[in-house]
DNA sequence: TGGTATCCCATAAGAGCCCATGATTTGAAC
DNA sequence: GTTCAAATCATGGGCTCTTATGGGATACCA
């Protein structure tokens, strides 16, 4: 199972191809030959997988007893919204422009790492909305140490 | 599990590298391989851990029903921000200049233990922030002696 | 036929690895 | 308590390899 950790920003280039970052091709496993992306539902971003991880999704999803209409909406946001799109030779992919332009990204992407799937974001909207939810996580009187606490079974599991 | 304790001021140097306290390095113990460093919610300062508590805290929390607003701040703001940094041969680590420049860091780190995590600071930022600390304690009327007689069952564990 | 996808190659920067040195700490001997 | 040697730690530098970046040629497709 693939795990992606940290966040980079690479350079999208003339011809569209940008690299994807080693650690994230480590993590896919030698034996990628690409990747998934699909139009985040809730941020203005990009999601990605491995092609495994989207596969098996779908197969967990059959076996859930969803409304049709749930299902339906999944089926055409995330499977039917859905581009695999391969490594070249060095690592690097040519995004689709429907969904880079769609989520504003135009000369870098921001990797930001999700252990197991991965956003593509315009660095200046992630930069934007990391802010955001700082703020709003110090609203809510959300630290790191609470956070501890609450995992450790303190605060009654509570935040 | 490590436990980080005292601080300490190293200097970063020409290739960007710093020395993790040798003592952070035994308490995070031989098989660690790095640190993870991420954005403080509270202070204009680093917080860091061993990658083994990040991901302990990851499982904790993801058994807990937390509200999933907070769940989704929480993973972006700590798991979404965090930069895993390897260990080089003698101890140092490259902080990505994305964390160290979003909190002033320029060429001396202090590294201050807080038992289960640690925190990055500028010193002189530490500084400032120490004194603060200390006033607010004053003006709280906290002193050593009540905080052992809080820890002793005595003031009914309060401070 | 033009545009683009694919494949192949090259290069610079920096990450990673290895080694050395001076400063500081620690422990033993007196 | 002092001195000295050994161990440890922080600091510094050099070399190699990997990674990200850039470009050209060819094949394919609309």
């Amino acid at each position: 199972m693939a795990v992606f950790l940290s966040s980079f920003v690479n350079k999208i280039d003339k011809k569209g191809r940008v690299s994807v970052p080693a650690s994230f091709r480590a993590a896919l496993g030698q034996d990628a030959t690409g990747i998934v992306v699909f139009r985040s539902l809730q941020y203005e971003a990009l999601d990605g997988c491995s092609i495994a991880h989207l596969e098996l999704l779908s197969e967990s999803l059959e076996k859930l007893d969803l409304p049709p209409e749930t299902f339906e909406l999944i089926e055409t946001t995330i499977f039917g919204g859905s581009v695999q799109v391969p490594f070249d030779g060095e690592g690097r992919v040519v995004l689709p422009s429907s969904l880079t332009e769609a989520v504003g990204i135009t000369s870098e992407i921001a990797f930001v790492g999700r252990r197991k799937t991965f956003q593509l974001w315009d660095p200046a909207k992630l930069a934007t909305h990391e802010e955001t939810a700082r703020g709003q996580a110090r609203a809510k009187d959300i630290s790191l140490s609470k956070i501890i606490a609450a995992a450790s079974g303190k605060l009654d599991g509570r935040l």
